[in-house]
DNA sequence: TAGATTGTTAATCGATTAACAATC
DNA sequence: TAGATTGTTAATCGATTAACAATC
């Protein structure tokens, strides 16, 4: 007889929990040790349900009458999302946002650490972004597979952007961040988020007069 | 007797259709001049039935037998996003971040147009980045009035984000895009999106093994 | 016309919320 | 203990989808 799988989380809840993991980070270092769901929520601007229903997936990890230890709390979520562990992540382009991602601070101590750059442009190739030699594109999937990358993060021009996935599913990675303002086809197994501030203007730009 | 308002379209709507516009410029970039929603639904990875639904909250836009035309689809989504015009829009932070934001090519021609830049460092005040010249951050209210500015775009650190914010919404802004790795609050009737990578990676290690 | 695809309805599916027993 | 807040259930709410008449 066998064992009914758990009845997989909504991606919706997973795409909270960073939300969560941040505001506790922030609480963490104000120095607030307890947290009640109703307080986080009013500061997330959600309702306190949510919250409780969402962390419910995971676990018990409140006190009635209490609430949440915050580092605790944290720790769990740092768990549950993966990332109780450093991920090594491949940026493909060196142009001006590859140069702003590359020196952007905000990636240790949050679980990710950039550890390559590529790009496919001769006159870059093999000159330094900050602490990176900028290796040849041609190399990306054998250098992924030798380094066992899983994560990457794609800043190069929209009509570049599916062959460099492309190359990155080869490589084996499973997770694509892509800046490119292009909707990207992947196989099943990968997982690819997209960043486009256009995308965010023109969503706020309908409710504008 | 009053008119009973429309029933208002869901924000989750309102955020899909910057995509399909994306899809439809890239569409017609290709030349291609008719587009069935089911080959629109393909490409984006969702269902027709839904495409053709969010759409029926604007207007009839297809024939039955034909499709869309793709350009006037375009300009249709265009007029509802409000963006059959040009918006103006204020950058705060001037950092690698700001560097990057302020020589992204990718804003003209999707109806945003960056027309000033801001920040607080006396480093940075009065030098020039790109084709700006950097404004003071403590001018921000003021400029914003002067200049009618609704729009802006937050890139400065977290421990800023909120301050910043305060001061754009004094300014008479009703949309921002934050950057900064933090939930802010705003007034009712003021707009914010996020633009944080780590959480994007964070949502995909979730499912990394 | 015959074939294709829209726009829309109604059914289904899934997410959010209110409420409260459990309990710290 | 009394008060507060969790974890969970059931109800509500809203979004997605299947299906098809309308019609190009």
């Amino acid at each position: 007889m066998g064992m009914l799988p758990d009845k997989a989380v909504p991606d919706i809840v997973i795409g909270r929990l960073p939300i969560y993991l941040r505001a506790l980070a922030h609480l963490e270092a104000e120095g607030q040790r307890i947290i009640a769901s109703k307080d986080l929520a009013k500061r997330l601007g959600m309702s306190s349900a949510q919250i409780r229903k969402d962390l419910s997936h995971f676990g018990e990890f409140g006190k009635q009458g209490m609430g949440y230890d915050v580092t605790y709390l944290r720790d769990q979520l740092r768990t549950v999302l993966n990332i109780d562990r450093r991920w090594d992540v491949a940026l493909v382009g060196a142009g001006d946002l590859g140069h702003a991602i590359a020196y952007y601070g905000g990636f240790e101590g949050r679980g990710f650490h950039i550890s390559c750059v590529f790009d496919n442009n001769p006159q870059k190739i093999g000159r330094r972004l900050g602490r990176f030699e900028i290796l040849d594109a041609i190399e990306l999937p054998a250098k992924l597979r030798e380094l066992d990358i899983r994560i990457a993060i794609v800043a190069v021009p929209a009509n570049a952007a599916q062959a460099v996935v492309d190359d990155l599913v080869t490589g084996g990675v499973k997770a694509i961040l892509n800046y490119a303002p292009i909707t990207v086809t992947v196989p099943a197994g990968v997982h690819v988020q997209y960043i486009d501030p256009v995308v965010h203007l023109q969503r706020m730009s309908y409710y504008l007069e």
